[in-house]
DNA sequence: CGATATTTGATATGGTGGATAACAATTATC
DNA sequence: GATAATTGTTATCCACCATATCAAATATCG
């Protein structure tokens, strides 16, 4: 019994006391976000989603996830590494980076090869193959996903925002 | 054998070869982040996880995630509304909402009344308790989890990048 | 009116990401 | 050389997301 009395009476009358303004109001009116436009974290998850769809659209031809995208330029950019610099630099468990490289090197996109120096380790790196859908995935990345970006928010702005969301990342 | 010839080279010598120059070089150096400096999607993600990290850490003693909150938010500026149109208005599945529905209720910070006109639908109202803990979480989030953004940014920054992140969120 | 479609909340279920514990093989430390 | 630490791996659990389906209630339309 801790609802107030003004609640149960919006139940009572819910949304048909809408109905008398106007004929033909169309009924369900857009609801209030109120302080929720205020939230950063709110709009930056929305945000989130919103442009891994994107990518995941612009680069669906070469069926890559965002995250499959960063291991093959992380080991493009880092020859000689293993998995737990690899997975460690991405924010990866070492746990779950195995599946996920089974799922790379299942399509030969990598490959782990034994250390000579470290027997414990495998040292990555990308195939050919590898290579070319990388090189693939990153013109589309840069001709559809993140000119479409530059389209909305402008080149400077979209500077602005990079550089505050990795100061987010990094310093908070 | 889609392996180049010289991440076989690396695979031999890997890391040890960077001994050499100096004595005590740190071992193991930073990797390079190459393009991925330069992916919005990326420093968004990473941005988010901080984000949420945080707020989960200033609303700790009110045990609300980041989507409770913003339900007990929506619930209070919009008295008289059924499950499906909040979940809506959040981007949740209207299966989804049911267990996080259950679990606030189950806490009484909100309850379900069958609607008087749609004996269908559920009409949701914030208890009192739920009023109670919305504003000392609406309390908390000000004082310590935006007041900290608004420190590593400041409050022009901040309000440029909300609004970015809400352009890209509506209209992306 | 009455048959049919639609809506609402709910359940079941599967998929994916993320987190921890534990293990064998290997290497480092003392 | 005994003990500790590291590496990749497996198993397992939990949160979140998505789909199909259902019963009850309502809307639609002949």
């Amino acid at each position: 019994m801790t609802v107030s009395k003004t609640a149960v009476d919006l139940a009572k009358a819910s949304r048909s006391s809408r109905k008398e303004p106007a004929a033909a109001v169309a009924e369900s009116t857009a609801l209030q976000m109120g302080e929720l436009s205020e939230l950063l974290g709110y709009s930056l998850k929305r945000a989130q989603l919103k442009v891994f769809e994107d990518f995941l659209r612009c680069v669906a031809p070469l069926q890559l996830t965002p995250a499959q995208f960063s291991v093959l330029l992380l080991l493009d950019r880092n020859p000689g590494r293993n998995q737990t610099e690899i997975a460690n630099t991405l924010g990866i468990l070492r746990p779950n980076f195995v599946a996920m490289l089974d799922g790379l090197e299942s399509r030969d996109l990598c490959a782990r090869m034994r250390s000579a120096n470290d027997r414990r380790s495998h040292i990555l790196a990308l195939t050919d193959k590898g290579r070319a859908v990388l090189a693939r995935a990153k013109k589309l990345v840069a001709a559809k996903h993140e000119a479409r970006l530059n389209e909305l928010l402008g080149s400077a702005n979209r500077a602005a925002l990079l550089a505050m969301l990795a100061r987010i990342a990094c310093e908070f």
